[in-house]
DNA sequence: CGGCAAATCTGGTATATACCAAGGAAACCG
DNA sequence: CGGTTTCCTTGGTATATACCAGATTTGCCG
C-alpha cells in the first residue's frame, strides 16, 4: 500500500492509481472510461452518445454493469472515489449519476457505508391485506416491526375530522418502523380509537396490528379509504429509516373501517420509494380469482 | 442590482464577496473561505437548528417562505444566483436545497427558465374513472391530450403474455402526452387489441380514449389490474415531458377489461411525481356513497 | 412600429479541492 | 482472548470557479 501523506481526499485518490488491486466486488465496473475515448479531443464531454451529459452516460453505464455485471441485490458498488478514477471525473459528477440511479430505485445508500443494489420491491396490495408480516414472509423475506413510541394523547388536528372526533378527544398513537431483511422500509404512525381497542398499549406492539385486532378485539378491516402520493422523506423520518434527508418516498394514508362499518384507525406511512410496488385489482372479485 | 462586468459566473460571485481571498490553492492558507461562516454569525445560518447542514436549513427556509410568503402555484422563485447571495453560499449548495424541494413536490423547474411553485396535485381515483379529461375538468383545470405517435405493430415482448397474445400478433400502439393547464403531467402508451377497437387509428386520438371506446365501440372498463411504483423518468420520457432527466416519477401500468371480461388494452404511464395524488376506496361501494 | 440581432439572464454541467463525521478494521494492550 | 484505541475508508457537505446553451430582454435599424 502506498503511504498516505495526510487525510485529505487527494492523496487517497492517488493511492488507488498506483495500485491495480484487481479485487472485485464491483470489479465489474470496468476500467477503460472515457479518458481514452475522448483523448483525441480536448474534452471528455464529447464523442459518445450524442451530446448526452457525462453524468447520464455514467449513469447508463453503471446501470448496464449492474444489470449485466452480476451484481446482486445488496451488493456494494465501488466507492465513489474509485468510480471517479474509473470514469475519470470528479465526485460531484459521479454522485450526480448515483443519485439519479437512487432516484430510479436501482441503488440505494447506507449512510457512510456505501452504495448498494436495491433488493426487489415488496409487492403490496393494500386492498387485500395490510398485514406487513404476512406480506414480507410470503415474498421470502424476514419481517420485523419495531415499536418506537406508544402513547395516549389528544387527537392531532389533521385527522380529527376524518376520525369523526372532536378537539381534545383522546387517541392512541403508535410510531413504528417496518423492516424486511433488516432493511428499514417504512415508518408508520397509527392513530387508533381507544374504544375500538381498549388496553392496546399494554399489548405487544412489535407485531402485526391486524392480527392483534382480530385475535383480541375481534376487529377486521372491511373497508378503507386510501390516499397516497410521491414526496420525499422529512428529516426526522429519514433519520429513523437510516436514509438521507430528502430521499424520494411514498406517503400513504389510510382510514380503516371494521366489519361493522365503524372507523378503527388512521395510518400515516412513509415508504422508501424504492421499496414497494403497489397492486390494486378492481371489479368482480370472482373474475380475478378465476383468471 | 449591481452592474455586471461580463457574463461568466466569476464576476457575479466576486461582486458579492469583498474579501481579498488570498488566493487559494486552497491548500494551507485559506484564511478566509466560507468566511464568516460560523464567526459571529449574524446570518441566517445561525443558531437555528442544531447542527443541521446548511442546505437543509436553506431548504426549510425556502419552504417557509413559499408557504408563508405568499408565493402562489406557478410563481417563480428567485434565481439561483440571487439565492446564493441571499443565503451567502454557492450554487451547488442552493441547488442541493432546490432539488430536495423538487423531490418533495413543492417546487419544480422548467428547463433554463427557473424554479416554480408546484400547482396542486391532480386527485386520481383510477378505480373509478380513468377519464383524464373529466378528472382535470372537474378539478378546475384545462386538460389537453397530445397524440405523439400512433401505429400498428407486433406486440412488445413485455406485454405479450398479459394481453394473452402470441409473438407477432398485432396491436395498436399510441403514445400520448397529457397536460393540465398546459403543464405536461403524464406520458402514456396505450397498447390496444385491434379486434376490440377496429379502425382505432382513424379516430381522433387527441381526446379521451375512454369516451371513444364507449361511444364508438360500446366498450366500458369494468375491471382493471393496476400496478405502480415510484421510479424516475427515463431520458426520452423526460424530454417529452419537458422535465429534467431523472425526475422522480410514478410508473403506472394498467390492464383493462371490458364489461364482458375481455382484455381491452394495456396502459403504461409515467406521471410526474409531483402531479398526482392517488385515491383508492375499497369495500362496500354503497357504504362509501352513504358516508 | 415591427422585426431581428445582440446582450443578458437562467439553469445545466463540470472541474478541483477541502474538511468532516461515522463506519469499520487493524493495532494495541491488559 | 477480549476490550479499547487508533487510523483509514466512506459518504456528506461545502467553497470557488468556469463555460455552455436555451430563454428572455433589450435595443437598434429600417
Amino acid at each position: 500500500m502506498q503511504q498516505k501523506i495526510h487525510q485529505t481526499d487527494k492523496p487517497t485518490i492517488r493511492q488507488y492509481q498506483k495500485i491495480p488491486r484487481a479485487d472485485c466486488l464491483c470489479g465489474i465496473i470496468l476500467v477503460y472510461t472515457k479518458r481514452h475515448t475522448a483523448m483525441t479531443d480536448s474534452l471528455h464531454l464529447l464523442a459518445d452518445s450524442a451530446g448526452k451529459p457525462q453524468y447520464l452516460r455514467i449513469k447508463d453505464e453503471l446501470a448496464r454493469q449492474i444489470r449485466e455485471g452480476g451484481l446482486a441485490a445488496g451488493d456494494r458498488l465501488a466507492s465513489e472515489r474509485l468510480l471517479c478514477e474509473r470514469f475519470d471525473t470528479t465526485r460531484v459528477t459521479i454522485r450526480e449519476a448515483l443519485v439519479q440511479l437512487e432516484s430510479s430505485g436501482l441503488i440505494y445508500r447506507e449512510e457512510r457505508r456505501g452504495w448498494f443494489v436495491t433488493p426487489p420491491r415488496l409487492r403490496l396490495n393494500p386492498t387485500v391485506t395490510t398485514n406487513f408480516h404476512r406480506i414480507v414472509s410470503e415474498q421470502g423475506g424476514v419481517p420485523r416491526t419495531q415499536l418506537l413510541e406508544k402513547g395516549r394523547q389528544t387527537v392531532p388536528a389533521g385527522v380529527m375530522d376524518v376520525l369523526g372526533l372532536k378537539a381534545f378527544d383522546q387517541v392512541y398513537l403508535l410510531k413504528r418502523l417496518r423492516f424486511a431483511n433488516e432493511r428499514a422500509l417504512c415508518y408508520c404512525e397509527n392513530i387508533v380509537l381507544p374504544e375500538r381497542a381498549p388496553d392496546l398499549l399494554d399489548q405487544d406492539l412489535n407485531g402485526s396490528l391486524t392480527d392483534l385486532y382480530a385475535t383480541r378485539y375481534d376487529l377486521r378491516y372491511a373497508r378503507m379509504r386510501l390516499r397516497f402520493h410521491p414526496t420525499s422523506l422529512p428529516d426526522h423520518v429519514a433519520n429513523l429509516l437510516g436514509a438521507t434527508a430528502g430521499l424520494p418516498a411514498l406517503l400513504l394514508q389510510r382510514l380503516n373501517y371494521d366489519q361493522h362499518g365503524r372507523v378503527v384507525d388512521y395510518d400515516i406511512e412513509y415508504w422508501r420509494h424504492d421499496s414497494l410496488e403497489i397492486e390494486v385489482d378492481t371489479g368482480d372479485e370472482e373474475a380475478w380469482t378465476k383468471g
